[in-house]
DNA sequence: GCGTGTGAATAGTTTCACAGCC
DNA sequence: GGCTGTGAAACTATTCACACGC
């Protein structure tokens, strides 16, 4: 069910695309094409989800994204916050990708106060002290952890007992988080192990 | 087989740190712990790839990395390359726990001279212009991308060209590439976006 | 007893085949 | 003819059960 998930998320962003650009109706093949995968998984996946489209015509843009929204509440607007402001998390509080897609970095934090003051970014930031309140009061749904390794679990624990929903974890460990929290891993250096492995065992 | 390759990779990132703390043994279920999955399933793994443990120890640390080293090659050192320097390539030029693990980054290029001239980094930048060139003579086997999205395509088209086994994609499109070459997509919005959608389906 | 090794059972996912519809 | 909708088939992955070894 994961899959069917990423494969959504994936959809909703090239319908997001779509619509812009002011298709009316795409087709199982094309939306598979778009995302990397068959039309029958496509297919099988709004079928689950009882999405329906039109013979010969495809699905309508519009009322498909619509639908996807609302099932997976992608039509809502979701506060982020940045914890760790080194390269990395300086360089996500920037990412303008966010803001257009219902994403909003609303609050940047770090345990240094140097750093904090000599940051030009138009997105408030704080100490690392001020993230539970600010989360808290703000609505803050969305944690990034962008933290070195040996701070990550201490700030994943802050950021939940403050009540945020969801974790992307860019620390290189294993955070430990309860099971109705969501937690997403962006392990630089296991992507390009990934790609190495991949390449030798496909290519074997 | 991709799931057990990424849990290899995995893996092996979790031994590298074992082996400096100095331990000796490691049983199945500590290494599903620390990855996130089931000691079945590590055993599985092991299993298939004909890898042996010892009854009442689990397996030697050392050989274990030694013998995953081997069969997916993680053990030899690989070149690496971002193309595109704005905020975030910039940050993965400097990122340190490549530089540990096995990955190396051997050049930045970036369309504007201007850019490279002000960057600060020991790494040699270069123009996207001599992309093929430094790519074959360096023998660079893997690409970063963090271009923006409308000069990805191309970027990867003159990487593959120029001989790269796989290409880690941080810009938000879908790249089309050959089939053996790997590609791993790392887009921000999206993992937000799973994120919460997960949450949302979860907890219904 | 404790932890591995693995065939068998189960669960989950993708692909296929084809009926239905405009 | 072209594209959807979906049950069935095929495939893949995980979990279980238990024999084995120290």
């Amino acid at each position: 069910m994961n899959n069917t998930i990423e494969r959504i998320c994936k959809i909703y962003g090239y319908l997001a695309v779509q619509e812009q650009s002011g298709a009316d109706f795409i087709s199982s093949k094309e939306l598979a094409e778009a995302i990397g995968t068959t039309e029958y998984t496509v297919r099988k996946d709004f079928s689950v989800l009882d999405i329906k489209g039109y013979t010969r015509k495809g699905y309508e843009v519009k009322s498909l994204k619509e639908k996807l929204g609302v099932k997976f509440r992608l039509n809502k607007e979701r506060r982020a916050c940045i914890v760790g402001l080194g390269r990395l998390g300086t360089a996500l509080l920037d990412y303008e990708h966010f803001q257009n897609d219902g994403f909003e970095i609303i609050a940047g934090f770090d345990s240094s106060i140097n750093k904090i003051e000599r940051i030009q970014t138009k997105i408030d930031v704080f100490p690392v002290g001020a993230l539970a309140e600010v989360v808290s009061s703000r609505g803050i749904e969305l944690g990034i952890i962008t933290v070195p390794a040996k701070a990550a679990q201490e700030i994943a624990d802050v950021l939940i007992r403050a009540g945020v929903k969801g974790i992307l974890n860019f620390s290189p460990v294993k955070l430990n988080v309860p099971k109705d929290i969501v937690r997403l891993d962006m392990d630089f250096t296991n992507a390009l192990r990934f790609i190495a492995a991949k390449f030798v065992i496909q290519n074997k």
